[in-house]
DNA sequence: GCGACAG
DNA sequence: ATCTTGTCGC
């Protein structure tokens, strides 16, 4: 698939200002009604040894077809700061994609959609840079509120909204007994539209399967380079 | 100043 | 993300 490079910012003013920008290029509007092919993305990183990512090119008929793996050293990873996730974690991100044998119609990443301070976690982030529909999961909050508590029944779903009152996505319980996750679109797709694609995965335990199979995946991987 | 803070 | 033991529960 078409990968434009993805720069490091030289300090976190460099990095804002990056956000806001791309934040303007940021559309909510699409279904993903009909999408089969999908990569799920996740890392795993332990001090001392490069990040590791994954891709899990995942159909939702056939199920896992391919992982694909990307390596950031250390040295060369911009640091983890609240909010600036995806100038840490994209880079292995695009490297993995590289790696699949075909593009993928969406990607599902593990973090924040638009349920950021400035409108642009991961999920949009790097749904912008490659120009494809993305939804964000997370497994807590970042930025936002829920609406009201959350039900605890399994498949229900409370709007998270900003400190404004404007919806960004939503609390979602995966199943019974489970903590919620976070859903919020990337790019491309709408909020009620990010739920509803979330809804329709395959999800055995909280977290919906592809996601899991990566995280899964990127935890090996880590594991398997000494 | 205090609390919050994806992975 | 990772560091960490046992422990409660299906």
């Amino acid at each position: 698939m078409d990968l434009p490079p993805f720069p490091k910012p030289s300090s976190l003013e460099e990095a804002l200002r990056l956000q806001e920008a791309l934040a303007k290029r940021v559309r909510l509007e699409g279904s993903l009604e009909g999408v089969k092919l999908l990569a799920a993305l996740d890392a795993s990183h332990k001090r001392g040894k490069p990040l590791v990512a994954v891709a899990v090119l995942y159909h939702l008929e056939r199920g896992p077809l391919f992982v694909g793996q990307g390596l950031v050293p250390e040295e060369a990873l911009f640091p983890y700061v609240p909010g600036f996730l995806s100038f840490r974690e994209a880079p292995a991100y695009l490297q993995a994609l590289k790696a699949l044998p075909e593009a993928p119609e969406a990607l599902l990443l593990d973090g924040q959609g638009i349920a950021h301070p400035r409108g642009l976690g991961i999920a949009s982030h790097l749904g912008v840079h490659l120009d494809l529909p993305s939804v964000g999961v997370a497994k807590s909050l970042l930025y936002g509120r829920l609406e009201r508590p959350l039900p605890q029944e399994a498949g229900s779903a409370v709007r998270l909204l900003s400190p404004e009152g404007c919806p960004l996505g939503y609390a979602y319980r995966s199943r019974t007994g489970v903590r919620p996750l976070y859903v919020s679109p990337g790019h491309r797709v709408g909020l009620e539209e990010a739920l509803a694609f979330v809804k329709g995965l395959p999800t055995r335990f909280r977290l919906p399967e592809p996601l899991r199979l990566a995280h899964l995946e990127a935890g090996k991987a880590l594991k398997a380079l000494d």
